[in-house]
DNA sequence: TATAAATTCTTATTATATGATAATTTTAGA
DNA sequence: TCTAAAATTATCATATAATAAGAATTTATA
C-alpha cells in the first residue's frame, strides 16, 4: 500500500451500508497494524476527510460535503443544466424524474436531478450513484455520442455473453443515433420508462445526457413526441449554456486571476 | 509536504471561485516541481478525486459526489432530520428556509436544507458551506448546548475585541439557554431573521441545530410563538429519530455484519 | 504534418512510512 | 469518584517510498 491508495483504501470502506468503522476494524480488514491505521486516520481527521464519532468509530468527514458543494457551484454541466431540470419536469405531459448524467471514466453518474413533487417511485438514478454503462436510456444516450477507439475501450470492460449480443447492442445504438434520442423500458428499474438525449461539449471534454423518466403505467404512446421535443430543446439550450460557461472560465484564466477564496 | 497533506494541499486549491487548475499552475502555486505534481495528480485521478478536463486542466472528481451521497444516505443527523424539513417549512406561518446544521471541529456546517418554493432570497446557509461559529441563530443554538472546557476551547480560536464582548456573548448565550431557543436578526444575512433550537445526541457525539430563517419584512411578532412551537416539536422528533437510528447502527455492528457493498 | 505542449519515465538521493512496543489519555462501569 | 480496560499517541530503528532533474514519449494544435 503506497501513495494515495493508502488513504483511498480506507475511505472506500465507508459505504451507505457500513458508514462507521473503528480503527481495530479497519486494521483487521486491511491486514495492517493498528498503529499504522491510527496514524493514517489521524491525518485524514485533521484534513476533515474523516471525523471521529462516539464509541471509537470514525465516519466520513465534512470535506466531502464541502467539495461536493464546490462541484455543484462550479461544474459547467451542473451549472448549465440544473436550472432547466425543474422547467423540463413542468413541461412534461406526465410526472417525471429528470436527470443530468455524465460519463466519468468508465461509469455513468447522475450529477443533478429534479423529481416532480408527486412522483412516487424511487429511481436508481440518484445524484452521486454510479450507474451501469450499457443499460437505461440515460447511459445509452451518452454512449451513442462516442465512437471509434474510445467506444471500443469503453465496451472492452463490459461483458457480452455472445458476440451477437455486442452486435445487437451496437446496432440498436446506431438506430438511436439516427433518431437522435434513446428510449428504454425496465432496463434499470422495472415499471419505469426513460427517454434521453445526448449532451456534449468538445471544448470541455464532457459527454453527458439529459433524461426524463416516467412511470410506465402513466405513459401513453402519444406522449412520446412531446417528451422528445422537450428533451431535445432543453438539451440544446444546456449545450449552449455550457459553452457560454466555458467562455467565462476562459476569461478568468486568461486574466491570470487566481480566484482562490483567501485572495478575494 | 508529507502524508495526506500532500494531497490535501492540492485539493484545497479547487474552490467555487477557481475550479480548474493545470499542473503548471499547481506546481507554481505550491512551489513544487511539475514532475512531482504530475505524479500526485495522476494518483488522485486514478482514485477519481480529480478528473482531467479539456485544455490540460484538472477539476474535482466524482469521488466527492459519491462520498457525499454516502454521507447523505448514512449520516444519522441527515437521515433523521431531512424528512422533517419540508414539513417544518409547510407549518411555518411565513415562507422560510429550514436548515439542519452541525458542529464539525470548530466550524458550523449546514448538512441539510429545505427552502419554501416561493422563498426568493438566498441565505448564506447552504449545504456544505462552513459558517461562523458565533453569529447567526443556527450557530448559536449549537454553542448554547456546549459548556465547560469544551466551550472554552471552541471560543479560544475566536477573536473578541474586548473582554466585555466575550462576557456579553456568554451572557446572551445563557439567556437563550433559559428560553430554549435562539433568535438573531441580520447577523449573517441582512434582511433575514433566524430562529433555532439545539439538537444533540450524546451517544452519537452530535451537536447540531434546527433552524428556520425568514425574510425580515414578512415577519411579525405574533409569529414567534408558532415558530418556536414548530421548531421545538420537530427538534424533539429529530432527536428521537437519531437515537432510533443509533440503535439500528448498533445492531448492525453487534451482529458482526460487515455490510460493504461487495459483500451484499 | 510539423511543432510545441503536456505527460510519463528514469534514477540517484533524500525523506518518509512502517510497525513493534511503550507510554499516555480517555472511556465506561462499579 | 475511582478503577480497569480500551483507545490513542509517541518512540525509534529499519524498510520503503517520494523527490526532482532531465530525458523520452505522447498528445494537442495550427
Amino acid at each position: 500500500m503506497s501513495g494515495f491508495l493508502r488513504y483511498n483504501k480506507i475511505l472506500n470502506l465507508f459505504s451507505e451500508y457500513r458508514s462507521s468503522w473503528t480503527v481495530a476494524e479497519i486494521s483487521e480488514k486491511l491486514k495492517t497494524p493498528s498503529s499504522t491505521i491510527y496514524r493514517i486516520v489521524r491525518e485524514m481527521v485533521l484534513a476533515e476527510f474523516l471525523e471521529s464519532a462516539a464509541g471509537a468509530y470514525f465516519r466520513l468527514g465534512p470535506a466531502f460535503i464541502k467539495f461536493n458543494r464546490t462541484i455543484n457551484l462550479s461544474d459547467p454541466l451542473v451549472r448549465a443544466g440544473q436550472p432547466f431540470l425543474e422547467k423540463l419536469a413542468n413541461e412534461n405531459p406526465i410526472v417525471s424524474v429528470n436527470v443530468l448524467a455524465r460519463l466519468y471514466s468508465k461509469k455513468v453518474m447522475c450529477v443533478a436531478d429534479f423529481k416532480s413533487p408527486s412522483f412516487k417511485n424511487n429511481t436508481s438514478y440518484q445524484k452521486g450513484k454510479l450507474m451501469p454503462l450499457m443499460y437505461g436510456a440515460t447511459s445509452r444516450a451518452i454512449i451513442m455520442q462516442i465512437n471509434g477507439k474510445r467506444l471500443e475501450d469503453l465496451l472492452s470492460s463490459e461483458t457480452f455473453k455472445t458476440g451477437n449480443e455486442k452486435d445487437y447492442f451496437l446496432k440498436s445504438l446506431k438506430n438511436d443515433k439516427k433518431k437522435g434520442y434513446c428510449c428504454t423500458q425496465g432496463q434499470v428499474d422495472r415499471d419505469l420508462i426513460g427517454f434521453a438525449v445526448p449532451i456534449h461539449s468538445k471544448k470541455l471534454g464532457i459527454e453527458a445526457s439529459l433524461s426524463s423518466i416516467f412511470n410506465l403505467k402513466d405513459f401513453l404512446p402519444e406522449h412520446e413526441p412531446i417528451i422528445y421535443a422537450n428533451l431535445s430543446s432543453y438539451g440544446l439550450l444546456i449545450e449552449k449554456y455550457i459553452s457560454q460557461i466555458f467562455n467565462d472560465i476562459e476569461i478568468y484564466h486568461h486574466n491570470g486571476v487566481s480566484l482562490t477564496k483567501e485572495e478575494i
